[in-house]
DNA sequence: CATGAAGTGGGACAGTCGACCCAGTCGACC
DNA sequence: GGTCGACTGGGTCGACTGTCCCACTTCATG
C-alpha cells in the first residue's frame, strides 16, 4: 500500500467514517468498519487517531462545518418575502432528498453528542450556528422584499431552524414528498406573516 | 427472588429498558444493563423475550402508545385560535421539561427504528398517529374559536408536528427555556394565521 | 404428598469491540 | 548507499456483547 501522510489519512478516515455512519448508523461505525471502508489496516487508524472518540469528535466538527455551507441560503432572488422563504425551504428540501442518509447521519451525530458532557458543546455550537445563519438569511430576505420583522429576527430564525429539523425528521420517516412540499409552502407562508410590508 | 409470571416480567423489563435508554441512550441498553435495572438475572431476560430485538420492538410500540396519551391536546379552553394553539404548545413544552430524557429516548428510538427495514413501519405509524392527533386537535380548536382553516388541516397538522419535533431537538441541545417559549409563541401566532375567523 | 411445569441462577459460549504492540518496510535526506 | 523516522500489516489483548444451557427451586394441581 502506498504511503500516505498522517494528515491525509485522518481526513480519509473521516470521510470513510461519514460514509459508514450514513449507510449503517453510528452504532455500526466501528474502527474496523471505518478502516475497511477506507481500505486501510487497523493499525493505520490508531496511528492517525489516538482513539475512536477522537475521530468521532473530528467527524462532528467537520460535518457541521460542511453542512453550514450546503444549507446556507444563498442569493435571495426577487419576489415577496413568502416566495423567498419558500424557495429557501425548497432548496434545503432538495438538499435533503439528494442525500437523505447524510441528514440522517447529522441527526444521529447530534444525538450522539448530546449523550456525553464533553461533546454536548459541539451540538450547542452547531445549533447556534444554524440559528445565526438563518437569522442572517432572514434579514437579507426582509431587506430584499422591503419588509420589516415584527417578531425579533432571532426568534423567527429559531422557528425556522426548528421547523427545518422537524421537516427533516418527518420526511425521513415517511418519505412523502408531496406532503413535505405542501408543509414547506404553508410554513413559508406562516413565517412570512411575521413581517410587515414597509 | 419471588416468582413473577412472564407477562409481568415482560412489562417490568420494558420499563427497565426505557429507564436505561432514557438515562444512557439506546447504545447502552444492553441485556445486562436492562436486567440489572430490573433487578433480575440474565436468564430471566431470555425467558421473557426471545431476543433483545424483540424487547426493543415492544419498547417502541409501548412508548409510542404512551406518548400519544401524554401529548394529546386535551380540552380546548375559551380564547382565540392563537391562544388555544399556544397553550397546547406550552403544555407539550412542560411535558418535555418535566422529563427531557424521555423525549430524548423517543427520538433515539425513532432513529433506531429508521435504521432497520423491519422496524421502519413502527416509525411511520408513530408519525402518522402524531399527525392524526394534531389534526383532530386543530379541528377542535378551530371549532372552539369559531374559525375555519384556509390551509388543509392535514397540512397544518404536519407543520405542527414538524415544528414540535424541531422545538424538542433544539431545546434538548441548548436548554434555553426563554427562547423556546418565545419560539412557541411566535409559531402559535403564525399557525393561527392559517385560519380565517368565521 | 407427588409431580410436572413455570420460573430462576450462574456459568459458559462464540463473536466483536477498542486498543495496542512490534517487527518490518518504505522514502527522504545525509 | 546508509540511516533514521514515518508508516504499515498482522496478530493479540482483555472487556463486553447477545444468547444459550442446565441444574435448581418454587408452586398449583392431582
Amino acid at each position: 500500500m502506498t504511503r500516505i501522510p498522517a494528515a491525509e489519512r485522518r481526513s480519509a478516515l473521516i470521510e470513510a467514517a461519514l460514509r459508514v455512519v450514513s449507510r449503517h448508523g453510528i452504532a455500526q461505525a466501528t474502527t474496523r468498519a471505518i478502516v475497511a471502508e477506507a481500505g486501510m489496516s487497523l493499525a493505520s487508524f490508531h496511528y492517525a487517531f489516538d482513539s475512536r472518540d477522537e475521530l468521532i469528535d473530528e467527524l462532528i466538527t467537520t460535518v457541521v462545518e460542511r453542512e453550514q455551507q450546503a444549507v446556507i441560503p444563498d442569493v435571495v432572488p426577487g419576489g415577496d418575502l413568502r416566495e423567498i422563504i419558500e424557495s429557501g425551504l425548497h432548496r434545503y428540501f432538495e438538499h435533503l432528498k439528494a442525500d437523505p442518509e447524510h441528514e440522517q447521519a447529522m441527526l444521529e451525530l447530534t444525538q450522539y453528542a448530546l449523550r456525553s458532557p464533553e461533546r454536548h458543546p459541539l451540538a450547542v455550537a452547531q445549533y447556534a450556528r444554524y440559528a445565526a445563519l438563518a437569522e442572517q438569511a432572514l434579514e437579507a430576505a426582509a431587506t430584499s422584499a422591503d419588509a420589516t420583522w415584527r417578531v425579533p429576527v432571532a426568534t423567527v430564525a429559531r422557528v425556522l431552524v426548528a421547523f427545518t429539523d422537524g421537516l427533516t425528521l418527518t420526511w425521513l420517516v415517511d418519505r412523502d414528498d408531496d406532503a413535505a412540499r405542501a408543509v414547506a409552502h404553508a410554513a413559508a407562508d406562516a413565517v412570512s406573516r411575521m413581517a410587515d410590508a414597509r
